[in-house]
RNA sequence: GCUGCUGUAGCUCAGAGGUAGAGCACUCCCUUGGUAAGGGAGAGGUCGAGAGUUCGAUUCUCUCCAGCAGCACCA
């Protein structure tokens, strides 16, 4: 056989015959690397070492040192060993698939009784079983047929569907463990015991439908988390910890901002705390619209269904909308309403009265509208998703030409919001046509350009995502990262070229005849419920001055001191703060630490020495002491403090 | 909507076929205390809703409602 040239990553080069594996490279290289070595990368592909090597390739070797390659292969592994424990336990369990996720993996399986949580004990002990036989990897190519009829004789019926879609001629890989054997793409571990067994955890088991697809059978899915050691694990579980600490359910419960209860699932009751909080954020977002140009409006929320007709929600949506009927002791005439679901169609409403005249555009009408959507019962959580939501929604009617211009303003405008409420970082999806759309492909040549030209403009990165855009229209989504990294969707902006012409909305253009105008629908919070819900867990409830809805309290620290409290709560107050006095028959110790878990960003404490010399002392949450300062300067440091960014 | 789990005081939770308990919070009293829980007393619950089994159900069974985790969905 020809001589091959391998080219490691330092750029050196070794020679050996055509067909050389892996791990004969790096037994080659050293004993040692022979030892540790896991998987490499031919040509950048990420392969078993027992990969044959048939041409000049880049070529390196992993270790457990390669954090990327080794958690893919530790989760990879371990998934395959959780199912093969699974089916020694309960030999009758049909497997199905099992891939590597954020963090772990999971494995989904066709069992009639579900797995409890004493089960996943029982698995996790016989997958350290398996772990600890360290049995060798092995793996083999077999050609469609062979692979059904392996399957058809072992009763494994999803494993025949899985073959059956995989294209005719082209050979399957299949792997063993120890006994154990799987369809599997790859690449593997060596053998079991490079799992380590003190770093994986079964975390739950839940309901999945096979293939993704709610018409398909529900299988049994077990999640579990792998890393390379006992440390990382931990510290996985801590992260998980700390995230339930921030979690907006339990922060809205002990900040008192919010409440749902069952007489109105997905329907948030505000308390006067979290009242305040929406309330500052929406006053924030209306004086930043205004300031871009935008109008505000106000439209109905129970609409009669002709409208939704006309604008096509009717047909689409209608098992989604919370219906009303007006009967009959009420209304001379039956007729069937619905609570809007989107705001656009009555903006649309706004718009078309009156003549408009293409000097009017473009025209950015905004509502905070509230809006209901029946979503399904298992979909709802929190303030993330609810069925009763305002959106912070505009739509801007203008021409096709100035597509690109409000694009790149409303970027500008997002960016402004998410930077002043603690964002620092976002991402953009650039959404293009699909293949069933309405409107002409010059009219979606011109939006998507003009689209992409303003995110250009702006220097920011994104990702496109083909075909991916409404039916009527291209569109940006904008993701946030939070300050733990989690993702969030909420910022949207898309062209619309079909409603406006459904509606009748109409301007005269300089020509003197009618042209139907382009509708921009957008959204930089998205809703105020959600946004909020992201807010809370962004800040775990620790919010910067101007947005707690608690900014200070004034606590006594003797009851000799109450008309002073008082005296400092009405000078903060006479500056625009939320303050609040203390004066209860409690230790400073006792109201220090009741309004620190309330997390109120400063606590002025005042005792005789403060009456006296009129001043205050301060602390700030999250401190450990307090110094003490004049009443005068502490009144202007907070008031100056707590002015919303877009004021100062 | 689907699978599983859960529903007891404002909150966190314990409990049992004979009609309920703890801690915190709340109210009152004592205490005037200098930066993360001072002491005492008291009040508070149709045990998610309905039906069934039973002499008796909050406890067992069924149905429904809501919540949680995941899946599906998300204009």
């Amino acid at each position: 056989m020809a001589d091959i040239s391998l080219t490691l990553p330092d750029g050196n080069q070794r020679i050996y015959a055509a067909g050389v594996t892996g791990m004969d490279v790096a037994a080659d290289i050293s004993k040692s690397l022979a030892k540790s070595a896991i998987s490499c990368s031919i040509n950048g592909k990420h392969s078993d070492l027992s990969q044959a090597i048939t041409e000049n390739s880049d070529f390196a070797i992993h270790t457990m040192k390669d954090d990327a390659q080794a958690l893919e292969l530790i989760r990879h592994d371990a998934a395959h060993i959780m199912a093969r424990a699974v089916q020694e336990i309960w030999p009758d369990v049909r497997v199905t698939i099992g891939p590597v996720i954020e963090n772990g993996f999971y494995y989904d399986f066709d069992r009639d009784a579900p797995f409890t949580p004493e089960d996943l004990g029982a698995i996790e002990k016989k997958m350290r079983e398996i772990i600890n036989k360290r049995e060798p990897v092995t793996t083999e190519l077999w050609d469609r047929n062979r692979a059904i009829k392996y399957y058809e004789a072992n009763n494994e019926p999803y494993k025949v569907e899985l073959v059956g879609m995989i294209p005719e001629g082209e050979n399957l890989r299949m792997y063993w463990h120890g006994h154990w054997q799987d369809l599997c793409r790859g690449p593997h571990l060596v053998h079991t015991g490079q799992v380590p067994a003190d770093a994986f955890k079964l975390q739950s088991v839940a309901g999945a439908y096979w293939r993704g697809d709610s018409k398909n059978k529900m299988l049994q899915r077990i999640y579990g988390v792998a890393f390379k050691n006992k440390l990382d694990l931990k510290a996985h579980l801590h992260m998980l910890e700390e995230a339930e600490k921030r979690d907006h359910r339990k922060l809205g419960r002990e900040m008192d901002l919010f409440h749902i209860q069952e007489e109105a699932p997905g329907m948030v009751f505000w308390h006067p705390n979290g009242w305040t909080l929406y309330r500052i954020l929406q006053d924030y977002m209306r004086r930043r619209q205004i300031a871009d140009g935008y109008l505000e409006i106000n439209t109905p929320e129970v609409v009669d269904r002709k409208l939704w007709e006309a604008s096509g929600h009717w047909d689409k949506y209608r098992e989604n909308m919370f219906i009303t009927e007006i009967d009959e002791e009420h209304a001379n005439e039956k007729r069937t309403n619905a609570l809007k679901p989107m705001n656009c169609p009555c903006h649309v409403q706004v718009y078309n009265h009156g003549l408009k005249s293409y000097r009017d555009l473009p025209l950015r009408l905004a509502e905070f509208g509230s809006c209901h959507r029946y979503e399904s019962s298992g979909s709802m959580h929190g303030l993330m998703r609810v069925r009763g939501f305002t959106q912070d929604d505009a739509h801007i009617f203008c021409t096709e030409g100035q597509i690109a211009a409000e694009t790149k303003k409303f970027i500008e405008l997002l960016t402004r919001v998410y930077r002043d409420l603690g964002f620092d970082s976002f991402e953009i999806k650039f959404s293009t046509r699909p293949d069933v759309r309405a409107g002409t492909d010059e009219v979606w040549d011109q939006a998507e350009e003009a689209l992409e030209a303003a995110i250009k403009a702006l220097g920011l990165p994104y990702e496109t995502d083909p075909g991916e855009g409404a039916f009527y229209g291209p569109k940006l989504d904008f993701k946030l990262t939070d300050a733990i990294g989690r993702e969030w969707q909420l910022g949207t902006f898309q062209a619309d070229f079909v409603l406006p012409e459904r509606l009748g909305a109409e301007y005269v253009g300089e020509d003197g005849m009618k042209h139907t105008p382009v509708m921009l629908h957008r959204a930089t919070l998205g809703s105020f419920e959600r946004f909020l819900g992201v807010l809370i867990e962004n800040y775990a409830g620790r919010f910067p001055l101007w947005l707690a809805p608690r900014q200070i309290v004034v606590a006594a620290i003797v009851s000799d001191a109450d008309d002073y409290v008082l005296e400092v709560v009405e000078a903060l107050r006479a500056r625009g703060l939320r303050a609040e006095a203390d004066i209860r028959n409690e230790k400073i110790n006792y109201k220090v630490r009741e309004h620190s878990v309330g997390k109120v960003p400063v606590i002025l404490a005042v005792g005789m020495r403060e009456v006296e010399e009129r001043t205050v002392s301060i602390r700030r949450l999250g401190d450990k002491g307090s110094k003490v300062e004049s009443l005068e300067a502490i009144v202007t440091e907070l008031a100056n403090e707590a002015l919303p960014p877009d004021l100062r």
